[in-house]
DNA sequence: TATTGTTATACTCTATAACTATA
DNA sequence: TATAGTTATAGAGTATAACAATA
């Protein structure tokens, strides 16, 4: 009806992002369910990895995520083994999300396979070429942000 | 531990490809809701006004997604009045999905804010550097294929 | 016998609200 | 009174398996 801009170049690059994210996302999925790991625990995981222990509120901060749905997270985590949740040493309400040794382990794994994967997308590439693409990216998260994406919202 | 490449390029595309597409969920998540919407049925919203009414077996196929699941979206759908079943004509065991007027106007207006998103989003950059930014997702795409993420599995 | 869509069941991810134990 | 984490409840999205009606 209104072909005002039939298929321009901004509206297949969004396609494409949505494409390419829906792609990473379901390999993701089946490739951690292997492993007793899904992507939302697989977040916290890899979080607890660069930062150590952690309070189940400031994970819920992290993820940007009800303490409530941490609950849940940290429940699948200590049920598969990956986590335990220990006393903190001065605040007896509060519980340290600590990594077990398999948890560790299971970082590192990740770690390592993210690397290989990211040299498996772009090693082909030329360098210039994927620093275009980084600094584009950051433009368009700037942009996103901008417009209001960044957290949701400003609360009056 | 083992920093082999500390932060290259590369890694920086995937994750801000990772943080854009977290960004857009959310945001597109919550901005449906208020109608009624969630992301899912909006992408069956969505094909059916692309293409017309369809069989759910094929919305299923469509959405690369189980018939159980579209029987659930399609609920959803149908109780918010976006659409209806429609019999068949010729085989009785198969129901038409198809657009009432609401869902045909939701549609429509789905499109008005998609090209507005898009303008806002690379209206301020170059053409040229959209164009190349297009021209190298499509390369990822590519790539992602190649590494067998396509569909998922070939199966034996 | 194969296909279409359903019911039955289950799991993950998410949220809000009410509550407990502690600070 | 405020905070940390829990139960209770709910809904979306997803899956497999068994089954009905129809082809």
């Amino acid at each position: 009806m209104k072909p005002l801009q039939q298929n321009g170049p901004g509206e297949e690059a969004l396609g494409l992002l949505l494409q390419i994210t829906g792609l990473l996302h379901k390999d993701a999925t089946s490739s951690l369910a292997e492993r007793g790991l899904t992507p939302a625990r697989t977040n916290v995981l890899w979080h607890l990895g660069r930062s150590g222990p952690h309070l189940q509120r400031e994970l819920a901060e992290a993820m940007d995520v009800s303490p409530r749905n941490v609950t849940g997270l940290v429940d699948g985590l200590v049920a598969e083994g990956f986590v335990t949740r220990e006393p903190h040493p001065r605040d007896r309400r509060a519980t340290l999300v600590t990594l077990t040794r398999r948890g560790t382990s299971a970082v590192r794994r990740l770690e390592r396979e993210h690397e290989e994967f990211v040299s498996l997308l772009f090693g082909a590439m030329p360098t210039n070429r994927v620093k275009d693409l980084a600094r584009t990216l950051r433009a368009v998260v700037e942009r996103l942000q901008e417009l209001g994406m960044d957290s949701g919202w400003e609360e009056e």
